[in-house]
RNA sequence: GGGCGGAUACCCAAGCGGCCAACGGGGCCAGACUGUAAAUCUGGUGGCUAAGCCUUCGCAGGUUCGAAUCCUGCUCCGCCCA
């Protein structure tokens, strides 16, 4: 929009497929890129790069910017960055890399989630600078007829080439013909936009490349399609994600974002340095030739920076290194209360304590917690399960890093 | 529409009248060892102030002293045929 009166300068085209390349898996057409950006480069014309984002649960991790890093690049380049806001895929669920039929969602909770999930991609993205909008603008009022137009674009065979879907079929698992429609619908946001480029993790490629036979079906030059690696969560083997609870909250504490950062396994370093960080790759070698655990720390704080300030994360350093290195106890300690009323011949015990304070779910597995040894009171190791708390107060802890302040009565 | 098979705890998966809160594996939690890494070893993994009691094996009923297990109906899923 803007850039197109402006009238500025791109980089040389050589320069620009550099930083678009760099951490890519799929670039699908390198050459159909180059001669893009070369016309762009010639006309002033940006290059309308779209990410479609379904606000399917309401907050994002450090999964979810590695390809908002890879959009940045665009947006920093000059290019018009296209967040589309899958309000209407969203209730339909993408079944990409789904094992079962996704949640149908209501309009309500999509668009809640959409206005949280719009402020957590100003962590990465400049929103001032980019290009909204919503595929519900052309699915909300779409016929039946036009539906069944454009499923006739796509045959069965082809959808069964997906991975996700021939799996499901061979185990005999049940696939809904709606999430048959899904790859489609996203084809056909690109051909509405326009879009000459579209960005997606790897287990988009399927659905990328249906915007391209789409756009080509209607008469436009086909989007170049470009993923971006998958991170992997903390338990460094699956996919980060918030439902296998591996996952870094971009709105996580800075305690919490550094500790989690430091849990990473080893084998995961290089990925997490090369795509959540902004780190040279000189740097990260040098860093990788180093102790694992001095790299981790500068993994975690250059993590941790990105979302709370330099300064934040060193005093999560400081924190962590308290904590852990020298067995103390963290800054700030949530604190509970347990009344009088509560007590039970004058005291409460350990276990319920646990439960109360939300260290363990129930009493039964505060009592299980204690007889395996993982709970401390004050420090010192409790033993019996009957262990009671007596009015006062006190410091719980199991394991690491749960601990509550509590009084009592 | 017809025939056959299936539904068990977070997931996979045993069990097929009492010994079942339910084998085993994965995951997860805790302990030892560590660098809050990996590997390894150990314990735990429905609820309840608890040697006992309560609620669980797709849903609803039934048979029985007693059911996850047997019967009936329902729901959902898969396969084959149309």
């Amino acid at each position: 929009m803007e850039h197109q009166s402006a009238g500025h300068s791109f980089p040389p085209v050589e320069e620009q497929l550099a930083v678009i390349a760099r951490g890519t898996v799929d670039l699908v057409e390198t050459s159909e890129l180059a001669e893009r950006l070369k016309q762009s480069r010639a006309t002033g014309r940006p290059l309308r790069v779209k990410l479609g984002i379904d606000p399917s649960s309401p907050d994002i991790h450090l999964g979810h910017t590695v390809v908002l890093r890879k959009l940045r690049d665009f947006q920093r380049l000059g290019h018009t960055v296209i967040v589309l806001w899958g309000t209407a895929t969203a209730r339909l669920g993408d079944p990409t890399g789904k094992n079962k039929t996704r949640p149908q969602l209501t309009k309500d909770e999509v668009d809640a989630h959409k206005a949280t999930y719009k402020a957590q991609i100003g962590a990465v993205l400049d929103l001032d600078r980019i290009e909204e909008r919503e595929n519900g603008e052309w699915f909300d009022s779409m016929s039946f007829m036009d539906c069944v137009r454009l499923a006739a674009g796509t045959t069965v065979a082809r959808m069964l080439e997906r991975d996700s879907f021939a799996d499901r079929y061979k185990a005999g698992e049940p696939i809904s013909v709606h999430e048959l429609l899904y790859p489609l619908m996203q084809g056909w946001d690109s051909v509405e936009l326009r879009s000459d480029v579209e960005l997606g993790g790897t287990d988009q490629l399927f659905n990328l490349h249906m915007g391209r036979e789409l756009q080509r079906r209607e008469g436009q030059p086909p989007q170049i399609c470009i993923t971006t690696p998958i991170l992997v969560g903390l338990d460094g083997h699956e996919k980060m994600s918030k439902s296998l609870g591996n996952y870094v909250g971009v709105r996580d504490t800075p305690t919490d974002m550094f500790g989690k950062c430091m849990s990473v396994p080893d084998a995961a370093m290089r990925d997490w340095f090369t795509l959540v960080t902004d780190l040279s790759a000189a740097r990260i070698d040098e860093l990788l030739r180093g102790h694992p655990r001095t790299a981790k720390v500068e993994l975690a704080r250059a993590v941790t920076a990105d979302y709370h300030g330099a300064a934040a994360a060193d005093a999560a350093v400081v924190e962590f290194d308290r904590m852990f290195r020298e067995g103390g106890r963290p800054d700030e300690v949530p604190e509970f209360a347990i009344p009088a009323a509560e007590l039970v011949d004058g005291a409460v015990l350990v276990a319920v304590a646990l439960a109360h304070c939300g260290i363990c779910k129930s009493n039964s597995e505060g009592r299980r917690l204690i007889e395996g040894g993982g709970v401390r009171v004050d420090g010192e190791r409790v033993d019996d399960p009957k262990a009671a708390l007596i009015p006062g107060s006190y410091l719980l802890q199991s394991g690491r890093r749960k601990f509550a302040q509590v009084r009592v009565g």
